[in-house]
Parts: C-alpha cells; structure tokens; sequence
DNA sequence: TGGAACGTAGCC
DNA sequence: GGCTACGTTCCA
C-alpha cells in the first residue's frame, strides 16, 4: 500500500513507485497501479504560526506621499475634504483606552489592557473575487461604512521602514506580534521583516523563498494516479512541475488567498488608509455600540474599497466607481495586492456578490449624537472621537 | 495572461 | 545527494 505521490513534497515515498513514475514518463501512458494510491491528507492550510503580523503600507508611514498616490488624490477631490490631510491622527485618536478596546496591538506589550478581549467581527472570508477593474475608474464618494475583505497574496512588497513620530508611539514599531489570539492562522507577512524562517521576506524587502505548500490530497487533481503525459509539464524536463491534470486545485489558486488579518493588524496598518478612504464618516471600529451608527448592510450590498498596494510598495485607495473591482489593480504600471473593502453605501452603486459574511466589518456612521455627518465640519467629530 | 524555465523547498 | 514539484520570474 503505497501513497501517491511517492515522495517528494507531500507523501511518504517508495523508490517504486519513483521509477514508476518515469516509466509512465517515458512512455506517456496513464496506467492504473495498485501503487498508485490517494495522497495522505495534509492540512489544507498550513499553520502559520508565529509570523509576525505586519503589513503596513507604505503610505502609513508617509502619508505626505498621498497626493502623489493619484486615486487617492481623486478620492478627496471628489469626496474626501474632511481628511483630505490624510493623518493617520484619528487612528488611535485621543482616546487610547477607546483604542485599547479597539484591539490595537501595542509592538511589544504584554499588559493586560494591551490584549483586551476584541470584538470579534473579523473572521475569515472565505473566497475571493477575481474581478478585475481598472484602478483608475474610482471617481465616485466613499460611502458610509466598510465591510472589509482582507486577502493576502504571495507576493506582496514589504513596505519601508515606519518613520519616528512622537504623535504615533505606538507606531513606531510594527506590530511584530499579532496579538488577536482568536485566531489560530496569523497574519501572513503583507511586508515588512519577519524573524521567521521561510518568510516572505527579510528586512530588506529581498526576496525570500517561502514556504512550499503542499498538496491537498483530496482534490481530483490530486486523486490522479496518473502523469496525462500531454501537458506541457509531463512533456517537459524542464518544467519541474506537475503535471497539469494531478495539479492540487488547492494549489491552482495561489493568488488570493485568503489569511486572517488580525484586528490589531487592521487598525494599526489599515486604518490611516481606510480613514483617508472613507471620508463620509465610516467608522472604523469593529462593531462599533454607537447608537446612532447605522446598522451594517447586509453582506453583498454596497460598493467596495479598494486598498492595494504595488510591487513598488506605494498604496492607493480606490474608490466604489460603478462595479465590485478587486484584483488586480494596476499600480504605477505593475500589478499589485488588493485589499478589498466593501463600504456599504446605502443603495448607492451595485450591489457586490460573491462577498461573504464572514469578513471584517465596520460599521459605518452616517450620524454621530443624532446628526447627520453631512458635512466635514461634522465628520471631525467623529474622527476626534475616534470612531 | 498563460506557459516555459528556473531556483529550490521538502522529503527521502 | 537525488528527486518531485511549488513558487517565482520571464517572455511571447
Ligand atoms: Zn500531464
Ligand atoms: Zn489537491
């Protein structure tokens, strides 16, 4: 009884089962073999533990940059004078126990107050699109909310080291651990340095290798006995890959896929870009109690956001415009991550399928003490109060 | 955008 | 140290 494949990678092996392979190679036949048996299943995702979660932007650490990022600067045009200084201020806001509760992560603290029970809002989405608009065609206001998808993919530019800032104490690190510890998956490394082994990335933003996936062992693919001996791979030496009818499915979809992101994460990188992003008085707070904040959409309705990020390292902000967009968004000519946010707009654009409910939600304010935040003046308070 | 080529992780 | 094949880059 032996496991296919033989060895390598993902199964035990047998020397066998090995020349039985090149045989088939060889000889471009499929044949049935009793050696030939299902993978031994291995964890679809494999544990990520104790990778540090950091992802900031390159646009946290330089906000100034914002006007040179041009969605993000047709963004305010259009709808974003309330923050159009793009501080990332609000983010912890003046009120840091109100951040504290908000699951900021302190970069090295272990007090208790700096691991509050978290609100948890934030769960795994379970797919991604892969729609794929323009970046440029955000012309349209942000909306009210944002229900946020975080995806992560392989490749992500780390971003530059964070600036000093006296205002920003607690950014001035990354937030190297991820303390949201509802969670048992980690925040992949969006960027930045990681101490671990078989990171993304090292410090200086060189490439890494990572670590190899494995196979899923259940999936058709995997369950082929047999090399096609057709496909590119098969016919190949040079290939070095699989061939294309026992590809893992699990292994097709390397993009996108989709990791937990830790609120402490989302606060401490995403924030400044969502609250530049989402002017209208969003509030940014998982589940925020405020009476007045206006109840969530249900998932799938409203318009997205889009926060991506390009090889170059540089972040925009792309706005709702007229259609769900998620990956990829060109930015300064190449292609980048997406993060996608769904701000619930209230009617306003086309509803947005294939959006699970289990992502990250927001809650967005369209009044603070019973006022309407129609107007900039108004939106500040809710930033002052760190929504 | 998909395929080819390559480096090398992971397993033995 | 050999082998498979994942991840990534390159190129058409
Ligand atoms: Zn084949
Ligand atoms: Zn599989």
């Amino acid at each position: 009884m032996g496991r296919w494949p033989p060895r390598g990678d993902s199964a035990p092996a047998m020397r066998a089962v090995r020349e039985r392979r090149a045989e088939i190679r060889m000889s471009n036949t499929a044949t049935g073999d009793s050696k030939y048996q299902t993978l031994t299943p291995v964890p679809p995702i494999p544990p990520v533990s104790a990778v540090p979660a950091y992802g900031a932007p390159h646009v946290y650490g330089a906000q100034h940059s914002f006007t040179a990022i041009p969605y993000h600067a047709s963004y305010l045009a259009t709808g974003g004078a309330a923050v159009q200084s793009a501080h990332p201020i609000g983010f912890l806001g003046p009120d840091g126990g109100k951040a504290l509760k908000l699951g900021i992560a302190e970069p090295d603290s272990s007090t208790p107050e700096s691991h509050p029970p978290v609100e948890n809002s934030f769960q795994v989405p379970s797919v991604s699109s892969t729609t794929t608009r323009p970046a440029n065609g955000a012309q349209s206001v942000p909306q009210h909310g944002a229900h946020l998808n975080v995806y992560h993919s392989d490749h992500f530019p780390g971003p530059p080291a964070l600036p000093p800032s006296p205002h920003h104490m607690q950014m001035q690190q990354p937030p190297v651990q991820d303390t949201w510890e509802q969670t048992k998956s980690v925040v992949m490394p969006l960027g930045g340095q990681s101490a671990v082994p078989n990171a993304a990335e090292n410090a200086n933003n060189e490439k890494v290798t990572k670590k190899k996936r494995k196979r899923c062992g259940e999936c058709p693919g995997c369950l082929k006995k047999d090399n096609c001996g057709e496909c590119g791979p098969c016919k190949s030496v040079r290939s070095h890959q699989i061939c294309k009818m026992r590809k893992c499915d699990q292994l097709k979809t390397k993009k996108e896929k989709v990791r937990e992101v830790s609120v402490p994460t989302l606060y401490t990188v995403w924030r400044p870009i969502l609250r530049s992003a989402v002017p209208t008085g969003a509030c940014l707070r998982p589940r925020c109690s405020d009476n007045d904040a206006r109840p969530l959409l249900a998932s799938g309705s409203g318009r997205r956001l889009l926060l991506a990020q390009g090889k170059d390292g540089t972040t925009s902000v792309d706005g709702p415009g007229t259609g769900p967009r998620q990956t990829p968004v060109a930015l300064n000519g190449s292609s980048g991550r997406v993060f996608v946010g769904e701000p619930s707009g209230g009617g306003v654009g086309p509803r947005v399928s294939g959006l699970t409910s289990s992502s990250f939600q927001f809650t967005p304010h369209i009044k603070v003490n019973g006022t309407r935040l129609l107007d900039p003046e108004k939106r500040e308070v809710l930033y002052s109060n760190n929504c």
